[in-house]
DNA sequence: TAACCCATGTAACCTGTTACATGATTAA
DNA sequence: TTAATCATGTAACAGGTTACATGGGTTA
């Protein structure tokens, strides 16, 4: 998949300027798909040329011209195809494995300190999901369809977190005995 | 980071021709880093252009000729500079939650196939390093240094499918709910 | 005789990142 | 008066993927 898969989800949900969009990447979406606003403008102007989307100009005062952006019936069936065609699991990329793998070439403080700061940034995010959920999903049962599936998607990051937190505590132990 | 880094920290355990790393990126390396060979080729070159890597032509009879790659005393103070330097962790770039975020779009059924197909992924994988824990890995007490890093990284691969597995587990039970 | 393994690469393309650029309004 | 917010983009570059290419040796 690429940004234009997810600019489309991001838009059968709510019409957007680019501005927006790219505040969305930076929140919520931007949870589990990063995009810079650089790559969003380029992207809505390829979709636009292929009909996916469409755009109305919405002229303001005192502020720059807005460009709203709306999904077409065919990039709707585009997105549609999308998410019904089977993917493999994202690969993972991981740098942190990668400085594991070759550990052995530096002293095992540089390691020990590398996994602490990535733990406290899981810690961190974790906490972030924790807040957001108490905040906007305190009562799971009772959420529509829709929102039922956002909150599946921020389960996903809290189950993540979690098990990479208990990592970091694992490696750090077992470093230390060494 | 990039490609090149994988491929210091792969020559600095081992030295190996193009051919023989991209075996590695298939098999252990390949867990946390995936690589082509066209990338791997291409990247050895720049490698060398810096001196960073140095290669001896190895003939053969009755095969092409290899070329296998070392690594050099900056290549190896590079790779140490790269792993002491902290890094954030992987941004997270998960296709399948971009499609539970847009699957009001679509009938659950297309999500639940999804997931079942995913699951069975994760399943999949989990099996396989818990293989090759009880083959490699069957008493960590014993392991030397090295070994134990490596283990570790294992141990971040089974805690991840086990628990994307137990996250899939959820979300099935949840869309079925609806 | 067909397919796979060994072993190397080139070229085109797509995707993502970084740097640069504009210009008005508003809040500290 | 400095910085941030709103809102749009261009250009160059780096990194990753896909397709194409060669050619002998081995196994089914």
């Amino acid at each position: 998949m690429s940004l234009s898969h997810a600019l489309l989800a991001a838009l059968s949900q709510q019409c957007a300027t680019g501005y927006e969009l790219a505040q969305h990447f930076d929140g919520c979406l931007g949870h589990f798909w990063k995009a810079s606003h650089q790559q969003i403008y380029r992207d809505l102007a390829k979709l636009e040329a292929q009909g996916q989307v469409q755009h109305e100009v919405m002229p303001q005062v005192g502020k720059p011209e807005r460009k709203l952006y709306q999904i077409t019936p065919l990039g709707l069936g585009e997105l549609q195809r999308w998410i019904a065609s089977p993917a493999d699991p994202s690969p993972i990329r991981d740098a942190l494995l990668v400085k594991l793998y070759a550990g052995n070439c530096v002293e095992p403080a540089v390691l020990l300190a590398e996994l602490a700061q990535q733990r406290a940034q899981h810690a961190n995010r974790l906490e972030m999901y924790q807040a957001i959920e108490s905040q906007y999903f305190a009562d799971p049962a009772s959420l529509a369809y829709a929102q039922r599936l956002i909150w599946l998607t921020l389960q996903a990051g809290l189950m993540y977190e979690q098990q990479r937190l208990a990592w970091c505590d694992l490696a750090l132990k077992e470093i230390n005995r060494c």
